[in-house]
DNA sequence: GCCGTTTTGTC
DNA sequence: ACAAAACGG
């Protein structure tokens, strides 16, 4: 082997055990074992609070169990990873760099161009499957193309003709190479207003990934088997909680998989078809994690656009003041408040009231999805770009396999269905306490003097429901003729042969939100909710900021962005109305709507490490210690004429103010 | 026990 | 909206 040490480069795999790229890098020789913590190239979304908790608790262990093997983890404060590894190369002499891949677009950019840099720097680079049964490129349909439906693409996944790898022990021990040049740098991950509501963390949850294995075997042992008859509680008590770990790569997917084979198999031989079928809905939401990346590989920018474009002219209700009661627990469905509040509290949500909330956000009260996404993403303790996309794609409608558009859940039913009794109610809801389940998913109804005996005064202190579901769904009728009318006006427009240059102008005037982050939404398709109150209160919750971007201000953003941004915002979540842009020529408007743009970006695979001799035969291969690095290239070969208006005149959009978009479509030109 | 009808669950 | 499951005459 060279004479030089590696680095082994840690991101979201906080893990010693089944790391592939810490395996690799101790077979190696000399290993420095590194970690970047760069927030600012996440642009949007820089993690919130609660995830930046966990982060700092987890890479505490990782150090620790480091240590044991032999080695520290080297952290880094940065602006920029590339250039922090190319420092800590020059300074270490390290020769080679090993690190497990990441699906979300700027990953994907990012490591590209990392090891474009670092490979002409003469470092040898190699990177890893440690996140995913199987890589997405390996999931194809019959003509190889991607799948476009979860169902699909969880068949397949079940059906591969290769089973996933199984996972790796952890190393023995690890020879540390010489970090006498290299020295750490402290990160900071909380403010001091931030401390107090951390410290109420740490009792519910154990970071880390000695925490992570213990927590999955005690719901393997514990409520997997009753996990699909408990499925439709509220209560968060019979779910796995190891979506945070998994979020962080603290867990390997593969090791849940196998361990989850190892319990079907048993109980498939005891005949117990309880059990049979939780392990099957378990494995499916493992296998909506797998999709989430999938998809967001597949269609880099699912958490920005959607992926039909079939709701494109659709007058979303841009409304500061529905989104202030959503968040704060304050639209008078019981329901949808418990669920806020504990999400507000707590920083988790069972599976069920995340649809059922996001449900209410985007359907009753008809605000863009996008802010409630970006919402969920500061509030979350497993805040996760792939999955949140996904799941927030999906309740909207715009996925091939989505709910219709048009069907609204009534939360009352809802709630009587998950929260029979209304104990979840009234856990998060002390102010409903001492209503009687009869009326506790509907206060609304109830006669006067029972809400006088429950202490309860609507519209005081309990709402009344902000929106009753019958104006909502008139509403939402009414704005689907609208969207209809839009696009039909718009389509005439252009077969009346109005041209434009292909993409560069014809995008939708962005929205920002919050203050920096754009929306892709018509100014004209906007209706603004004669209601809305404009005030704004900055007593709001005091959630985990919505990224009170204290590092906001690189070159890539424009000032008028960073001028608005107020330390007092901190808890509130304004809604920047557009007017103030950033600068691009966005000010176009329906009439100039272009038509979809066909152009896909499918993600090509290249064997661009010839050295390893796996790769001969294609994207298939099913070498762990990959050669096999994510590169997008444009492809014509579209598998998605459903997929309208993707990427590409969005991309062209953003091009000259955002530099990882730039280099994202430099790479895809040239790719 | 069978077939039309209602209910349920859906990523 | 639709298919599977549960229901019921």
């Amino acid at each position: 082997m060279s004479s030089g040490c590696s680095i082994v480069w840690f991101r979201r795999d906080l893990r010693v055990e089944d790391n592939p790229a810490l395996t690799a890098g101790v077979r190696a020789g000399n290993v420095i074992a590194v970690y970047i913590w760069a927030p600012e190239e996440e642009g949007h979304y820089y993690p919130g609070r609660v995830s930046r908790w966990w982060l700092k608790q987890s890479l505490a262990l990782l150090d620790s169990s480091l240590k044991n093997l032999g080695t520290s983890l080297v952290t880094k404060r940065s602006t920029d990873s590339v250039s922090s590894l190319l420092e800590i190369i020059k300074s270490t002499g390290a020769t080679q760099l090993f690190f497990n891949h990441l699906y979300d677009p700027l990953s994907l950019v990012r490591d590209h161009r990392m090891k474009e840099i670092l490979t002409s720097n003469g470092i040898s680079v190699r990177s890893f499957n440690a996140d995913l049964l199987y890589e997405p490129w390996e999931v194809l349909d019959d003509e190889g193309r991607p799948f476009n439906t979860f169902t699909q693409f969880w068949d397949r996944c079940l059906s591969m003709p290769y089973d996933p790898e199984s996972p790796q022990l952890p190393p023995k021990k690890i020879i540390s190479g010489n970090l006498s040049k290299c020295c750490s740098e402290t990160l900071i991950f909380e403010d001091e207003s931030e401390k107090g509501s951390n410290a109420l963390l740490a009792r519910a949850w154990s970071p880390g990934w000695s925490n992570a294995d213990k927590a999955l075997a005690a719901f393997i042992n514990g409520p997997l088997l009753e996990y699909s008859k408990n499925r439709r509680k509220a209560d968060s008590a019979t779910t796995s909680f190891l979506s945070p770990h998994l979020h962080f790569g603290e867990l390997s997917v593969r090791k849940v998989f196998h361990l989850l084979r190892i319990k079907q198999v048993l109980w498939a031989n005891e005949g117990n078809t309880t059990g049979e079928e939780s392990v099957n809905l378990f494995l499916k939401s493992i296998g909506l994690r797998e999709y989430s990346r999938y998809m967001s590989f597949n269609h880099p920018y699912s958490h920005e656009r959607p992926l039909l474009g079939h709701l494109k002219f659709f007058p979303w209700v841009i409304d500061e003041g529905y989104f202030k009661a959503w968040r704060q627990g304050r639209t008078g469905y019981p329901l949808v408040d418990a669920g806020m509040r504990e999400l507000w509290a707590t920083g988790w949500l069972h599976d069920r009231i995340r649809v059922v909330v996001a449900s209410f956000f985007v359907k009753v009260l008809q605000l863009p999805w996008r802010w409630g996404m970006k919402y969920f993403w500061d509030t979350l303790l497993d805040a996760d770009l792939e999955s949140d996309a996904l799941g927030w794609q999906y309740i909207t409608g715009t996925l091939p396999d989505g709910r219709e558009f048009d069907r609204i859940d009534n939360p009352q039913f809802e709630g009587y269905k998950f929260d029979p009794n209304g104990e979840y109610v009234r856990r998060w809801l002390p102010e409903l306490a001492r209503l009687p389940t009869e009326w506790i998913h509907h206060p609304w109804d109830a006669p006067e003097y029972v809400l006088q005996a429950a202490g309860i005064e609507l519209g005081s202190n309990y709402p009344l429901p902000i929106v009753k579901m019958d104006e909502a769904k008139a509403r939402l009728q009414e704005a689907l003729t609208q969207m209809w009318q839009h696009e039909a006006s718009s389509r005439a427009i252009l077969e009346n042969g109005i041209e434009e240059g292909l993409g560069d102008s014809s995008e939708t005037a962005p929205i920002a939100f919050p203050q920096d982050m754009e929306m892709e939404m018509d100014e004209n398709t906007l209706r603004t909710n004669p209601t809305t109150t404009t005030i704004r209160h900055y007593e709001d919750q005091m959630v985990p900021s919505m990224t009170t971007s204290l590092f906001r201000g690189g070159e890539e953003e424009s000032s008028s962005e960073i001028g608005n941004f107020r330390e007092d915002s901190r808890a509130e979540v304004p809604i920047n109305q557009g007017g103030d842009g950033d600068g691009e020529g966005q000010t176009v408007r329906t009439g100039n709507m272009q038509p979809p743009i066909d152009i896909t970006r499918a993600l090509r695979i290249t064997d661009d490490l010839p050295a390893d001799s796996s790769n001969s035969s294609s994207s298939s291969s099913r070498e762990r210690d990959g050669g096999v690095v994510p590169v997008w290239s444009p492809s014509t070969s579209s598998f998605s004429e459903t997929f309208v208006g993707e990427d590409s005149s969005y991309l062209q959009r953003r091009t000259q103010s955002h530099q990882l978009i730039n280099n994202w479509r430099r790479l895809s030109q040239t790719g």
